[in-house]
Order: structure tokens, then sequence, then C-alpha cells
DNA sequence: GTTAAAATCATACGAACGTATGAATCATAC
DNA sequence: GTATGATTCATACGTTCGTATGATTTTAAC
């Protein structure tokens, strides 16, 4: 029995197969990230991808639904890649711990490079993850939750055994204190300060520079009382 | 000539001068800080205030505007309280710049200060600030630029002095780092975390570290290429 | 071609939005 | 008292929002 069926068409029409989704989520990725979540109506993305006003609510459900989804795409391979790299770490490094460096470079690898990547959103990722950590969106949190909560749990884990003198709490703080280090300067990435100037430079550049401040900053000794 | 008017009115009623405003000031603080400025309708604020819709636009003459005056207030204090401290760091330091420590204590000591201070909106208001540097709101873009500009180029010009060996746009970035990780702080400053875990502590303790933390992180070298 | 599913389309609905208006109420000055 | 300005109030306007619906078109399998 031959069966002719495929799984994969051969498309009668140009269009390639999510060609609306897709258009609708690189839409709404950068309209978000542009004005904030709240600000950008549905219609703004619908009328700037050029689909049709239902569009949205076909692919996605709802408005909410798309913002999940538009943070999840970007947010999923991040996780991934920071989790792979802490264990390759960890690999190298075989009985002791991996050097903070190298966790660090775990954490951070991952954002810049994918904030450097236009084919992965760029800057514009940069941008709208800064502002879903800030504006609280019930789909945004529990894919939050989903991805980020076993990262930082873990990274924290093994921060612990790198920095040994210092408290679970310092480890989270001072986590947490990059990250948004982290996030001001994707804010920043491509805005044009006051005086005409800008903070962009070579994504090599940047990492080199980010992470000799965040190993520097991490190392801080803790004040005494 | 006896003139019997009076400018501070005794009141007849129990209700202060400018109750109605001030009551809006603080809700719509909190429910900004909360909720984000795009996510507030003026109709949630003066539900939770208990004054009349009209209030707001007949107070403050529109949304925009309420916006603009609710991160004024605070913000005005903050960047006088910035740069008197610099000034009197300067002052302290005679004719040499002054110590890195003075400069960053300046900078950051009057924001903490408020940000643990509940009569000036306390953790509220480090909230909100954050969502104001994130959301773009033209009212309150140009609050920030008349009140953060001069005084981020004020610093910038000091810290260009205390730290000869960085160029000018290392002391940008790196000031603007700082700030986000301040940012972040007080985001998570009364945040749960997903372990049940909070990262609150002494706001001395708190100056303390996070000023250990920046000028730590402030120093390092710049790597090489 | 026929058929059924997938996708796109124009359109409509009720709700909530920011704002404007004019009457009612209050406080103060004479 | 009366007059005047400041404030509060109930209410209405036009717009935009997210979502739902049913018709229409497109796609893929036979």
């Amino acid at each position: 029995m031959i069966l002719t069926t495929h799984k994969t068409p051969l498309f009668a029409s140009e269009k390639a197969p999510g060609a609306t989704r897709n258009r609708v989520l690189n839409v709404a990725e950068q309209l978000f990230a542009e004005r904030g979540l709240h600000a950008v109506s549905i219609r703004d993305i619908t009328r700037a991808a050029g689909v049709n006003l239902g569009a949205i609510n076909y692919h996605f459900g709802s408005k909410e639904r798309l913002i999940g989804a538009v943070f999840e795409r970007r947010i999923a391979p991040i996780s991934e890649e920071r989790l792979r790299a802490l264990e390759a770490a960890e690999k190298t490094a075989g009985d002791v711990p991996p050097t903070l460096e190298a966790v660090l470079d775990a954490m951070f690898r991952p954002t810049v490079e994918q904030a450097m990547d236009p084919e992965r959103g760029g800057a514009t990722f940069g941008k709208l993850m800064v502002r879903c950590f800030v504006e609280p969106h019930t789909a945004v949190e529990e894919v939050m939750r989903r991805y980020l909560d076993p990262v930082v749990r873990r990274f924290d884990t093994v921060l612990m055994c790198v920095k040994p003198n210092l408290t679970a709490e310092d480890v989270l703080w001072r986590m947490h204190l990059l990250i948004g280090a982290l996030h001001q300067s994707l804010l920043l990435w491509d805005r044009t300060l006051p005086d005409g100037r800008t903070l962009r430079m070579e994504p090599e550049t940047y990492l080199k520079r980010f992470l000799a401040f965040a190993k520097t900053a991490f190392h801080a000794s803790i004040p005494e009382a």
C-alpha cells in the first residue's frame, strides 16, 4: 500500500506555513518592546502586521495568551542555554565547584548573545524582557515562573558552593542586582542619551565588560554589622 | 489700613486644604506602583480614593498630568538631595576630587533612604520609579529629563575626575548598570520569592551592602581589547 | 472535481476608557 | 445676610478596547 500522504506540504501558495502566526509574533514583540504591554492594542498589532483583526484570537486565543507566547518564544531557549552552560561548567571543573567566572558566564552570555542577534529578536527582545519583569501580567508571570525560577534556583545552589563565605540571601540578592544591571543596559542599548551619545558597543566587548563588572561586583566583601 | 484678609484659612470643616488632591496623589502612587501606569484607570484611582470621577481632571487636568505630578513629587527632592550631597562631598575633599565612595553615596543614599521611609512613599515609590523608567509616558519623560538629566550629567563629570582611567562612556555605562541594579532591588524589596523567602533587610544594612557592591563594581578594571 | 478542515475576512457587541459639562455644594469675604 | 470663587458631584459623549460570530476563502486529501 502506497501512502501518498506527506506531512510537510508542498506549498501551493507562496506563503510559508504559519506565516500569519509568525508575523504576528514578530510585530507584537516589536510593538510590546517599544510601547509596553498595556499600551499596545491587538488592533495596533494586526494593523502593523497587515493581518485581520481576528487573527490574534484565532491563533492565540486572547491577547493575554499572545503576550505569553511572545515572551516564551525567546525565554525558553535562553533558559535551556543557561542550564546547559552551567552543566558544562560543572563538568569542566570536575570534583571542585566551577569558577565564579564560568558560572556568571553561563548565566549572562545566553541573554547577551541573544540580545545582540537580530535573528533572535536582538535588542528588541532585550527591552521586552525588561518590560515583562516590571509590568505584571498574569500570562507572563506564569511563563516566567515556569522558565526562570528553576534557573535561578539552580544557579543559586551552585553559587553558594562557589562562594561559601556568602549567605544564601547574599547570593540571591547579588544575583538579582546583576540581573537588574543587565536589564538596564539592554534597555539603554540603542537609546540615544540626552547629550546625543549612545551606549552601544560591539557584542563581544559588551559581554567581556559586563562579565568583568559582574565578577568584580560579586566578589565584593560584605560590610561589617 | 487694616486688612482682615488671611491667606491661611481657619478651617470650618475638618478637611485639610488640598485633602482631595493629596489623597488622589497617594492612591495613584500606590496603584501605579502595583499595577503599572497604563493598567490603572482614573476610575480605579477615584474609586479607591473615595473621590468623584471628575476630581482628577479638575485638580490635574488629565491623567497624563497626574502621572507627571505623582512622579515629580518624589523625584524632585531626590534630585536636590543628590546634588547637595555631591557638593558637600566636593567641599569636604577640598582641592582633590572626592572619593569614589563619597560620590556613590551621594548618588544612591537619597533614593534608598526615601525608599525606606514610609512617609515619603517608601517601597511603593521605589517600584513606581522603576516603572517610570521602563514604561514610556510623555509626561514622565518630561519630568525625568528635567530632574534626572542634570544629575546624571553632573555626577558623570565628577566621576571622570575620580576615575580618570575610565573613558566617559565607561563611567556612564557603569553608572547605568548600578542604577539598574538599584531599581531591581527596589522592585524586589517586598516581593516574596518562589521559595517563600524575601530580600528585605534593615535600611542601614541595605545601604551599606549596596554601596559596597557599587563601589567594588565601579572599580572593576576594563578587560583588554 | 468533491470534500472537509484550516485559515482569513468583515462586522458587531458590550464594556471600559479619558474627558467634558453644568448643576449643586462648600468656604470665604463683604 | 448676600455674593463669589473654589470645589464636588452626577451624568453624558465619543472613542477604543478585547472578544465573538458567521460568512468566505484557501488548503490538502481523496
